[in-house]
Order: C-alpha cells, then sequence, then structure tokens
RNA sequence: GGAGGGGUGGCUGAGUGGUCGAAAGCACCGGUCUUGAAAACCGACGAGUCGUAAGGCUCCCAGGGUUCGAAUCCCUGCCCCUCCGCCA
C-alpha cells in the first residue's frame, strides 16, 4: 500500500510514476472520494466529541448528585445521528481502501521503461552455454530416457501441473534443496525457517497477494475459515514480522525457507503446459530480508548474487536481467529475475526474482522497527528473492549436464548430497 | 475432544460502568552527580489518524450488542496457558 499521505499530496505525480507500471491511477475517483472521506471524517469526529463532553458532563453530575434527567434529554437524538454518520463514513472509507489496496508499488526511478518481458534489461551474462555436438534434449524428453520424471501419473493422481519424481530423479531434486538451503544459511548468513504451507487472509493481504490476485490462489476451506496455500515463502516468511516493532539491533533479520509453493496459475492456461516450468505445485528455496529502509537498495544488490552464487556453483549459464516497468510486480518497487540457460529450449528461462518492495508490503504488515534517531516506530523495508526455484534449477541440471549418450552428468557440487552419485 | 484460567503500552503488570489512553515497575531517551562508568536523583516517555493551526478522533485480541457513557457488562470468534483424554 502507497503512503496515503503523499498520494492526496499529489496525486497526479503518483499517477504519473504509475504510468511506468502500466497503471492507470484513477486520480479523479481518488480525489472524489478523497474529500467526501474528510467531510464525513470531521463530520463524524465532531459528533464523536460532542458526545464524549456530553457523556463526561454527565458522570460528573450524577457524581456530584444532581438530577441528570435534563441532560439526558439532551443527548437524546446524538446517538442516532452519530450512528448515520460513521456509517457514512464506513463506505466511503472502504470504497477508498478498496482502491488503495489495487493500487501497485511506485517504481524506481532506476527502473527501465517498457511493457513486457521485451524491455527488460540485460545487466550481466555468467558462464557460456554448452556448445553440444548433438541436438540437445528437453527435461521432459531426458524425464522419459532416463526414468524419474512422470507427469502421466501425476495426471492420474491430480491433474495436469503436476509432476511425480522417483529414484535418482527425486534424490537430485532433494539434494539441490539441501545444497541450497546450505549455502544460503552457511555462506550468505541467512537464518532457515520451517513456517506453515497454510496461511490465512490476514497474510496474504500483508503481502499482497490480497485482495487483487486470489484467483491466483488455492483455497482451503477450514471450519467457516479460509486458509491459502501459499504461493511461495515470501508470504509467512514476510509476515512474521506483521504488528511487530522490531529491535534496531536486531536488523537486518535475514531469513531462507524451502518450501512448496502453490499457484492455481489461472492467467497461464497455455503457457508451459509441457514439462514442470510451470506447475501447480513446486519447491522453492527463498530469501527474505527485512532491513531498516537506508539499506534497502544495497542490499537488493546483494540478493542478487547470493541467488546467482548457486548457479555459479552449480556452472549452469546465466544472465540477470532488470525487469521494465510493466513487467514489475504487484508490490515490487524493482527487480532482478536471474534466467537460467536451458539448452532444451535454447534461451534463457527465469529461474529467480529479487524485489524490493520498499515500504510497500511493510505498511500493510505494520511491520516496523525503533529508529534510534527518531525514537520513532517506523516502516521496515523488505526484499525477497527466489534462492531459487527447485524444479527450474532442475530442469537445468538435466538440459545442461546432458551428454550425447543419454547420461546426465550430476554436478560436482551436488555429489555429496547424491551419497557418492555421479550420473543418473 | 472434555474441564478450567487468560489475552491491557517495547516488556512485566494493575485496573470490573464515568476526569482511564490507562497505576506501578522494567527498558529506552534527556539531565544532575562523576576523571569516566555504575548507582542514586530529576525529567520526558504508547500507537495510529484528521486538521494550516488550535485542537480533535480512534485504539486495552477481533467482530457485534447494552448504555448518555465500555478496558470494565453481554454475545460470537480467534489465540495462549493448565489439567484430562486421544494422537503422527
Amino acid at each position: 500500500m502507497l503512503d496515503s499521505k503523499i498520494v492526496r499530496e499529489n496525486p497526479e505525480a503518483v499517477a504519473e510514476q504509475l504510468v511506468k507500471k502500466n497503471y492507470i491511477f484513477p486520480v479523479a475517483r481518488f480525489n472524489e472520494l478523497e474529500a467526501l472521506r474528510r467531510d464525513a471524517q470531521i463530520l463524524t469526529e465532531n459528533l464523536q466529541n460532542e458526545r464524549n463532553t456530553r457523556s463526561k458532563s454527565i458522570g460528573k453530575a450524577k457524581a456530584a448528585g444532581e438530577d441528570i434527567q435534563p441532560l439526558l434529554a439532551e443527548v437524546e437524538n446524538l446517538g442516532g445521528q452519530l450512528d448515520e454518520a460513521k456509517s457514512k463514513l464506513n463506505d466511503i472509507a472502504s470504497d477508498l481502501d478498496d482502491l488503495l489496496l489495487g493500487v501497485p508499488n511506485l517504481p524506481d526511478e532506476s527502473v527501465p521503461a517498457g511493457l513486457s518481458e521485451d524491455d527488460n534489461v540485460e545487466i550481466r551474462r555468467w558462464g557460456t552455454p554448452p556448445e553440444m555436438a548433438f541436438d540437445p534434449l528437453d527435461h521432459v524428453a531426458l524425464g522419459e530416457q532416463n526414468g524419474g520424471l512422470d507427469f502421466e501419473t501425476a495426471a492420474k493422481l491430480t491433474g495436469s501441473r503436476f509432476a511425480v519424481m522417483t529414484g535418482k530423479m527425486a534424490r537430485l531434486h532433494r539434494a539441490l534443496i539441501q545444497f541450497m538451503l546450505d549455502v544460503q544459511t552457511t555462506e550468505h548468513g541467512y537464518t532457515e525457517a520451517y513456517v506453515p504451507y497454510l496461511v490465512n487472509e490476514d497474510s496474504l493481504k500483508g503481502t499482497g497477494q490480497l485482495p487483487k490476485f486470489g484467483e491466483d490462489l488455492f483455497k482451503v476451506p477450514f471450519g467457516d475459515r479460509q486458509y491459502y496455500l501459499i504461493p511461495t515463502a515470501e508470504v509467512p516468511v514476510t509476515n512474521m514480522v506483521r504488528d511487530e516493532i522490531v529491535d534496531a539491533d536486531k536488523l537486518p533479520l535475514k531469513f531462507t525457507a524451502h518450501t512448496p509453493c502453490f499457484r492455481s496459475e489461472a492467467g497461464a492456461s497455455g503457457k508451459d503446459t509441457r514439462g514442470m516450468i510451470r506447475q501447480h505445485q513446486f519447491e522453492k528455496v527463498e530469501m527474505v530480508q527485512i532491513v531498516e529502509p537506508s539499506t534497502s537498495w544495497d542490499t537488493l544488490e546483494t540478493m542478487i548474487l547470493h541467488a546467482e552464487t548457486i548457479l555459479q556453483k552449480l556452472k549452469l549459464p546465466y544472465r540477470v536481467v532488470a525487469l521494465c516497468g510493466g513487467d514489475l510486480g504487484f508490490g515490487a518497487a524493482k527487480t532482478y529475475d536471474l534466467e537460467v540457460w536451458l539448452p532444451g529450449q535454447d534461451k534463457y528461462r527465469e529461474i529467480s526474482s529479487v524485489s524490493n518492495m520498499t515500504d510497500f508490503q511493510a505498511r500493510r504488515l505494520k511491520a516496523r522497527w525503533r529508529n534510534p534517531e527518531t525514537g520513532k516506530p517506523e516502516l521496515l523495508h523488505t526484499l525477497n528473492g527466489s534462492g531459487l526455484a527447485v524444479g527450474r534449477t532442475l530442469v537445468a541440471v538435466l538440459e545442461n549436464y546432458q551428454t550425447a549418450d543419454g547420461r546426465i552428468i550430476v554436478p560436482d557440487v551436488l555429489v555429496p548430497y547424491m551419497g557418492g552419485i555421479t550420473e543418473l
């Protein structure tokens, strides 16, 4: 959520910045609601003030043993007026709230202009796509050839966009998870977190998935409530600081968590239907940092390096791109994507996304820290990034480490996690 | 699942219908003292929001209700603790 003060002071400027994000901010509608809100609020608060004052004097009169009947008669119809004013104010406030909750975060100045991923800007490349003296197979074909990767059985168990892995393939998948967690905890100073995979609505509002993107979530009814399967560990992990005031000396908070992620991908039918690029359920190792605002931009740069480290250790070629305005997520002020080389597709594909959400989530979360300089609670900045998407990393390993005779070599760094197995 | 007890400011904790946004203590901050520190003493000290300002308003888990007036009474829900039962 944006700072309503800033929006109020200069809605045109906000609208202008959001154009970059391909979002039309309804300035006229906002101004109209804002004016209504102001009037209604002033009226309501005046009435409340009157009620409070009169009630107090009734209390005094009663304590002094005076007759309070005439005073009671005076306040007779105050209640009705107040109820009416309140309900009017509530209606307006909730309209305004709905509007504001649907407004994305402002993009940072450094975010490139553009509408689609075609306008993303490449920042750097690492490694060289392997020269293969044969036609590389994609991971689906490799899975069929080697066994252990089975989409048909998964479709029987559940439906499309799920996978069953068995044997060495399943182990390789698990090895990747352990490897990633170990790197992030021992080399980059993250604290490992285990978190719930089902969360409540407040948590999803806090990180910005709700109210706007409910159709991408799997809902789980529970009694008369509604839980949701997490679409990313960002949700439970970032929400750990919801409604908290964090001591300055505890910052930055750095968490990493391995969780499954569940996405209904309502808007993506037809995209990447083959293989495990886009699944309803996938594993991810997530990095989250909760930082004091002055450091969040530096933190963004180090976090993308933390994600890159994994690919470097796996010797997988990749490139880093800065997302253009139109491709930025709802809550992100700036995002770097990490794209790994996939020989089977002959192109780079997203494997990680690292974002600075600035104070956008923190405001919704009421996640604050006490600034020693001011002594006051102030909003934190939140960042998150994949480190990395496990399924897609598995795909990258399979495709990049395939041999002409159909074997798959286990990357060196994973061998210890494979119990010494060196190929599939 | 059964039976009880609770949820109050950064923390501990008092408050059971009216000058209570809330005692007290701790922590934090400013000061006195000190070579410096500690101790002691003095002072300040919840958050959010509206308003140009003066000054309001809201918030004692959440949502309803009673009342002129609710932290306090009633209802519902959530969460925590203790005991019993069951259980991966």
